[in-house]
DNA sequence: GCATTAATACTACAGATGTCGTACTATTAG
DNA sequence: CTAATAGTACGACATCTGTAGTATTAATGC
């Protein structure tokens, strides 16, 4: 039985998708070295997270000798909108208005961001026209 | 140790909350009434679902007699918020307008839909100027 | 060749969430 | 009063994620 869960991954998965996107490949070492700049972790943990997410498809990877080098296995754009599509569906029941209008009505966004936002929704509409 | 997820509960927790916004007040078996419709489900599932909301503090309740009555503890709008406040900071290191423009990027969004967000901006910046 | 080091494989465990069975308690129909 | 019913309490178990220890295997230094 699937889990039921609003996020197909954790946050620590999360973190380390995002240095192997920046990296482009990378070893076990090298995203550890990474992490450990902002916390303690160890080696094997990072080496689970990332057999993990190899396994379920987000990352692929070669051997070098006895080294794994992992690199993505799909575009951060995609799973970043499958994140957010997840959220739309099963917080805002598929409406996007209302994802990006409790965005924007918080006071935490400032005059300037909603003047960026509107601008690059602008432009969208531009290049579609 | 705190568990690092992407999000502070899951998709039927979710789902229940929904239920009890919706109604204002309810108890066990009017949730699992409504949930019934879409999917079956035991009475102790959504009970210990309720419980583990109280627990957290996104859901309060009286007794009526042995029935326990429940009603929403924070504004459906404040637990929204932190949800895609979290995704920003996780997903999208902490810019809005990344998650917004990954949203309206995306084909799946109708030209219309795109206009109305806009639109929902435009208003917005009315209401502040 | 043999000891040290690097990397992985394997295994385990804890907490969160989802799911439900069983036992208990209160209420109520006869 | 007794049996059915409604409701709850409690505990059990599975999966997922996060974390790491230990064993094994490969490379390296001398």
């Amino acid at each position: 039985m699937r889990k039921r869960s609003l996020t197909p991954f954790g946050e620590t998965e999360m973190e380390v998708l995002h240095h192997v996107w920046e990296l482009g490949e990378a070893t076990v070492n090298d995203v550890r070295d990474r992490i450990l700049e902002e916390r303690d972790v160890a080696y094997t943990t990072i080496m689970t997270v990332m057999k993990n997410l190899a396994d379920k498809g987000y990352l692929e990877f070669r051997k070098e000798g006895v080294t794994y080098v992992y690199s993505p296995a799909k575009e951060p754009e995609d799973v970043r909108h499958g994140l957010i599509q997840d959220l739309v569906q099963k917080v805002f029941k598929g409406s996007p208005m209302s994802l990006v209008q409790t965005l924007v009505k918080q006071e935490s966004l400032s005059k300037k961001e909603r003047e960026e936002i509107r601008a690059m929704i602008d432009q969208m509409e531009d290049d579609n026209a």
